[in-house]
RNA sequence: GCCCCCGUAGCUCAGUUGGAUAGAGCGCACCCCUCCUAAGGGUGAGGUCACACGUUCGAAUCGUGUCGGGGGCACCA
């Protein structure tokens, strides 16, 4: 509808470019939802945008526009009002349209084909395997499957992708915290690191192993405790201390051993991860792992290609990557003093591998407190010759839980975090998507279990599914009165509807497919969760003040189509947040 | 110290990318009701958009500064 009156008012300023009342060079041009109803439907405010460059006043110049303006029947009446705003008024046929297109088009109703089919990855939670999913990943989680929906539904071609953070420092904490459980279990007794794993996951995947393969990555104490430097409790550095110990597992169990414990450490919470983000409604195209971007190379090539343009120097036995060259703070390291590569390494090859995968545009959804990391990534982007601008990292804060007003108190640290498995079992997944994505990304989010378990119209996913169950609910009494119900049918006496609920709703509906498009690009799935509780009040406020089975056929019949169409749309949206859509409640 | 995010009604938050009289839910006050579905419904009060200056036809929105809250500044991943 919106995009319609655009086209409208491009084609006016065309004609007044070439008849030399402005210039040529256009803006596109805005057009708003009018606030207020006496405005009219629509707003254009191009008349006082290009007063200046036309040295004509807004009110003239809006006046020959409206003079050009093509005839449409969609528009009923245009207006110039205050400084010189173009006014839009509607035809009620033109709301009206609004139903039939709803139910033909069902669930495709609100999608657009804006994104032309460009490709687009989302790579978003990414969390290290080593342990279960915590309610900060939720989020991340939540938030970055929305926006990947949302983005095919206006047309991009999306690919979803979990980047596996499969090698390095800590998945070898976790692969000797694991053997160092099955020792325990194997009835040796030893001070367990303060730097280690503590989990109670460990402790199962350590039985495992103890069941499956008995003793035989047996080890007796003393060897591996020998000539030790001290751990933290007896005034050591935990850090020396647990990589003193990676090492002496590494030669203890000797390479074939120790690559089996730590690929079964591996595989086991990753596929709990897995699983959890499956039963969370989170699907990816891709898992892709940094260990092959290790094994096959990419990594090194990176480096080399750094060092070829001149972008990297060698100072004390360290790689650094001049970064401050490309607006970074301060340059990073690559390479390490004991020639492994930094984390920061793999993430320029992983970056670079993206775009050379050939998608138009890449977004990564990180934690907030990586926010650090944004210069350096695109420093190396643009080193390595690419236009940084194809990156967008879209930064989520935290999310805090509240009990009965308190907040639940976390600490990853320690072990003592809530889990996403958890929260899920405790509110449902549908409560935990919608609120979730409820709040800007930006924003601290303050997550109530209370409300969220709540059934009653203050929780508001309750109240939108609600809203969708009562449209199945009003359905199904007309199906046993024997009233049809048919999408096609008595779509000839929608100019019935003309209660102030009924265009307020249909005013809503003709709204949908430009939320989801604002959603979509702005990446704020939040857009979505206000238009839909807005939508499901002014249903269940249609509902109180109106009897829909009525006595008139004609009217009967409109009502049965517009609720429909408001089902419609309550569906399409729930779905794009990953909410089901309950027939009853 | 430097960097990022936030500051809008008593509370939790929106605010269509700079538009016309700043909105919603909860809470509060008053009124009504027991009727297709079970959460009752309706009306109303409530604001120096943290503060100051600036940019222009026009600022909650953009810029600079100040104050307040949160987070980040590794040869960790």
């Amino acid at each position: 509808m919106k995009n319609q009156i655009g086209q409208l008012v491009s084609q006016a300023l065309s004609r007044l470019a070439e008849q030399g009342v402005i210039p040529a060079q256009l803006p596109e041009p805005a057009i708003e939802r009018a606030r207020d109803s006496r405005h009219g439907d629509f707003a254009c405010n191009v008349a006082m945008a290009l007063a200046k460059a036309a040295r004509a006043r807004p009110r003239e110049l809006a006046e020959k526009l409206i003079a050009e303006l093509p005839p449409n029947r969609l528009v009923e009446r245009v207006e110039i009002a205050g400084p010189g705003f173009i006014n839009f008024h509607l035809a009620q046929d033109a709301y009206h349209a609004l139903i039939p297109q709803a139910l033909e088009q069902g669930a495709r109703f609100g999608h657009s084909a804006l994104g032309g089919g460009k490709r687009i990855q989302v790579e978003f939670v990414s969390a290290n395997p080593t342990g279960p999913l915590h309610v900060g990943h939720g989020r991340g989680a939540a938030y970055g499957a929305v926006v990947a929906d949302l983005l095919e539904a206006v047309g991009f071609q999306v690919h979803r992708e979990y980047y596996v953070n499969d090698a390095g420092r800590q998945m070898d904490i976790l692969a000797t915290s694991v053997w160092l459980r099955y020792l325990e279990l194997c009835d040796e007794t030893l001070p367990f690191p303060a730097n280690a794993y503590k989990g109670d996951y460990i402790w199962d995947i350590a039985a495992t192993l103890h069941r499956e393969h008995g003793e035989l990555y047996r080890v007796a104490t003393v060897e591996l405790l020998a000539d030790l430097p001290a751990d933290e409790p007896e005034g050591g550095d935990k850090e020396l201390y647990i990589d003193a110990l990676i090492a002496r597992s590494k030669l203890l169990l000797g390479d074939n051993r120790y690559r089996f414990v730590f690929e079964l450490a591996l595989n086991v919470i990753l596929d709990d991860i897995r699983d959890d983000l499956a039963l969370f409604g989170v699907n990816y195209e891709e898992w892709y792992s940094e260990r092959t971007l290790t094994e096959s190379g990419a990594v090194t090539r990176a480096i080399e290609k750094l060092r070829a343009l001149g972008h990297v120097y060698e100072q004390a036995g360290t790689l650094w990557f001049r970064s401050t060259a490309f607006g970074d703070e301060k340059d990073r390291v690559v390479v390490r003093e004991n020639g492994q590569h930094t984390y920061f390494a793999s993430d320029i090859a992983y970056h670079m591998d993206k775009l050379e995968r050939g998608f138009d545009r890449v977004i990564d959804v990180w934690g907030a407190d990586h926010h650090g990391y944004v210069p350096r990534v695109k420093a190396a982007l643009s080193a390595l010759g690419n236009d940084p601008e194809r990156l967008d990292v879209l930064l989520v804060q935290f999310a805090n839980l509240y009990r009965s007003g308190e907040k639940v108190q976390m600490s990853t640290r320690s072990g003592s975090f809530v889990t996403l498995r958890e929260l899920r079992k405790e509110v449902g997944r549908d409560a935990a998507r919608f609120f979730y994505v409820m709040r800007k990304c930006e924003q601290h989010l303050d997550f109530d279990l209370d409300l969220a378990k709540s059934q009653s119209s203050d929780n508001p996913v309750y109240y939108v599914q609600y809203a969708h169950a009562r449209v199945c609910s009003v359905l199904r009494q007309a199906a046993e009165k024997g009233v049809s119900v048919e999408p096609s049918a008595g779509v000839e006496n929608l100019q019935l509807l003309t209660e102030a609920h009924e265009t307020a709703l249909l005013g809503s509906l003709s709204r949908f497919a430009e939320v989801v498009e604002l959603a979509a690009f702005n990446r704020e799935p939040h857009q979505l969760c206000h238009y839909l509780r807005d939508l499901a009040n002014e249903f269940h406020t249609y509902y109180n003040a109106h009897q829909f089975l009525v006595e008139d056929e004609r009217l009967r019949d409109a009502r049965i189509k517009l609720i429909l169409a408001v089902q419609q749309v309550l569906r399409n949206g729930l779905n794009l947040l990953g909410v089901s859509a309950p027939e009853r409640m």
